[in-house]
Order: structure tokens, then C-alpha cells, then sequence
RNA sequence: GAAGCUGGUCAGGCAAUCGCUGUGUUGUUCGCAAUACAGAGGAAAGUCCGGGCUCCGCAGAGCAGAGCGCCAGGUAACGCCUGGAAGGUGAAAGCCUAUGGAAAGUGCAGCAGAAAAUAUACCGCCUACGUACGACUUGUCGUGCCGGUAAGGUUGAAAUGGUGUGGUAAGAGCACACCGCGCAGCAGGUAACUGCUUGUGGCAUGGUAAACCCCGCUCGGAGCAAGACCAAAUAGGGGGACAAUGGAGUGGCUCGCUCUGUCCUCGGGUAGGUCGCUUGAGGUGUGUGGUGACACGCAUCCCAGAUGAAUGGUUGUCCAUGACAGAACCCGGCUUAUCGACCAGCUUCCUCU
């Protein structure tokens, strides 16, 4: 009977994606770009990361109008942005993320986006844990 | 059934699961948790018009500038919509139109053409009238001059009403008939405008106003990063009390002036936060008035409100394999983008009965 709520309550801090787990004000930020402990990128995406004093890893979105011009476009990258990191997120623990974009994520689709993403927050990852 | 026109509706569905935002309820260790419900568009877009709302000298007059422009109506308002008129276009249903003024003024018109705006004459046509010369049949003919003419030809986007008859030297609204046009009258219409077997005038006022301009109407400016409130740290300001006839500076000294300590208090205000922020020219149904846009009445419903910015991911399944595209103060329009699907009305053609 007790086992049962536990079990929910672990998976939950697993995967969710409140407000903890945002960058919030524009100090955030500039912590992130001032002091940030390793970087990674490809054409499309380009990651940039800072350590916290916290546990939880925080994630913050800088999709410019200028490589994005359609709001749709933009939605999409966060999204898929937000969802690769709610995924993820275990692994980057005392991490605070910003993700830019360049002019190389015009014209591609979802899965594309998910996919490049996913092996940037690896590579992050992988350059925390040496 | 085919082709087309007009108006309208929809914009993948269902299930499971992992998240996000808001509201209600319950619990709470006041951090939050559980649960229920709700959560992008027809264009949310472009920011091209018009309003509401907010602040700014409460915005009156004149000038400038900008916009609009057939008529009537609708509206909070409009450059929008509805109905009508005129013109154009299509076989039709329909569609399109910056559609006021060119007898207030100024300006403009390449090339071609004789001539481009007040009349003119290149090729033509004519030689009646006047005149010179010649011929001879002595009143005719020929040639020239002075001229007449705008029917015909040539140019152009556009050439000074058209057709016919008379007329004439040849012609000409020169005259007449019909058509067209102007003005007047009558009739219809709220009006734009239309009609007339009415009268009258030989007959205009070429085009261009998305050229200046004239006439009529409209317009104060800036925008939610508007604006209102709360307000840390740091620095500084106003007032009061206390110590105390204190200290420092100015100065030879006194007064005076300036600076300085502690506490209280006031106001401004940055970071940050709260409000503005969604109940509205609102939706749905229905009745009445109106050709219609729309208006009014009644009933009923509450339907995104984020703020590093939610409305999504994954899996399964069905089909027609899903276009354009994402709210940011809110409405009314316009314009542009759009895979398709469906409904209603209408037009033409074909087939069957």
C-alpha cells in the first residue's frame, strides 16, 4: 500500500519540468554566458553550460528572431527543446543550460530537431562527468 | 452528369501514457500535493485603416498637412458593409470600377500628321465672283493670279456630331428628315438618376484632376514597454528630536554661514513584484421590424490569459495521410497565405423520363 505513492512521487521529480527547472531572470542568464564550464553545437543548435549550486538542472531558451523568423518555427525548437531536456535532465544534475540557435535549424522537421538536441545534451553531459 | 458563379461551414478523429498553464474544490508541514474542468486562428499573420482604453496643456478658432470623394442607408467608427444608379465586361448566373468639378484658373501631350486647341490646309476638289494673258467660232474655252472648300485621302490613343436627301462652281447644319447632344418643361424616384408621340437651340463644352488646383466632408498627439500601485540593497534629499554653549572649515576674534554624529519620520525612485488582463460594440437560441447591412426584445451561457513566455511529446489505431500558420490590452474591417472536405442557392449545356 505504501510502496505504490512512492513510486509516483520518484518517476514525477524524474521527468517533470516546472518552474525550478527554468532559467528565469536575465541574471540567470548572464551567470550562464559569463562563467560557462563547457559548450557544445553543431550547425543548427548551440549549447551553453554553467554549474548551479542547486541539485536540479535548469534550462534556458534563447531562439532568436533573426535565424527563426516564424513564430511556428521557434515553437517548435522549444519545445522539442524542453522535451529532450525533460527527458534528459538526470544526467546534467548541477547544470544550468542555454540553447541557442543558429542558422542551420531553418527547415528541418521534429524528429530532426529532437535528434540533434539530444546528442548535443549528451555530449554536455558526457564533458560534466570527466 | 459536365462546366461555371455566389454565399457559408470545417481545418485530422479516437484511445493510452508522460509533461506544461489557469481556475474551482479538498488537504496541508503554507513549500506544495491530490482531484475536476478549461486551454490558439480563419486568417492568431501583414500592421494598411477605424474605434475603445490610458496618459499628455481636456484639444475652441485659423493656417499648414494628410485622407476620403456617384446616391441612400447601416455602424462606436471607418478607406468597411448593405441596397440602388451609371459605365465596362461575360452566352448567362455574375464580376469589375479613386465614379465630384475640365463654360475659376495654370500646366501638359513624344513619334506621326497639314493641323493637337483656336483654329488650320499637305494631297485633293472647284474656278461661280474679280482680274491678267492666250485661242478663236466675240462669248465660250484654256492657263495663271486673287481666291473658295473641308465631301474624300494620309497620321494618331484622340481630328471639331452621324446617315441620307436637297443644295452648290466645289462644298459646308447651308437647309430638311431621322439618330445623337445641350437647355427648358412634364412625369417617376428620398436621391444618384431615368423616361417622354413635349417644347426649343443648328449644335455646343476635345483629352488629362492616381498634373497643380477648386469644391465638399473627416482628422489633437503618443501608445499596454500606455498607465496605476507596492517596494529591497546602495547612494543621496526634506522635516523633527537628542547630545552640547560638541567637533571641523572660513577668520586675527565674535556673530554669521557651510559641513559633521545618533534616533525618528516624510517623499521620490532602481532591481523585483502586483494590477491593467479579459464580461465583451461577447457567444448561442428565439421573436419582431427591415429588400438587406443591421436594430430592438426575451431566454440562456461564461468560452486562453502565458510573462525566458503554457496549449506539447511518445505509442497504438482509422481515414481523405493533415495546407497556411502560433494569442501577448481588446474589438470592427481590409489585404495577403492556404492541402483539401462539405452544405445551400443560381446559370449554361448534355442525357433520361
Amino acid at each position: 500500500m505504501l510502496i505504490a505513492p512512492l513510486f509516483f512521487a520518484r518517476k514525477r521529480v524524474e521527468f517533470s519540468f516546472s518552474t525550478d527547472s527554468r532559467l528565469l531572470t536575465a541574471a540567470d542568464f548572464g551567470e550562464v554566458f559569463q562563467n560557462s564550464c563547457c559548450k557544445a553545437g553543431d550547425n543548427a543548435f548551440f549549447l551553453l553550460a554553467g554549474k548551479n549550486k542547486n541539485e536540479q538542472a535548469r534550462l534556458g531558451l534563447a531562439i532568436a528572431k533573426k535565424q527563426l523568423r516564424r513564430a511556428v518555427d521557434r515553437n517548435r525548437v522549444k519545445r522539442m527543446a524542453r522535451e529532450a531536456f525533460r527527458h534528459q535532465q538526470r544526467m546534467l544534475e548541477g547544470l544550468d543550460i542555454v540553447v541557442l540557435c543558429r542558422s542551420g535549424a531553418v527547415g528541418l522537421n521534429k524528429v530532426q530537431i529532437r535528434r540533434k538536441l539530444e546528442q548535443l545534451f549528451d555530449k554536455i553531459a558526457h564533458h560534466n562527468d570527466r
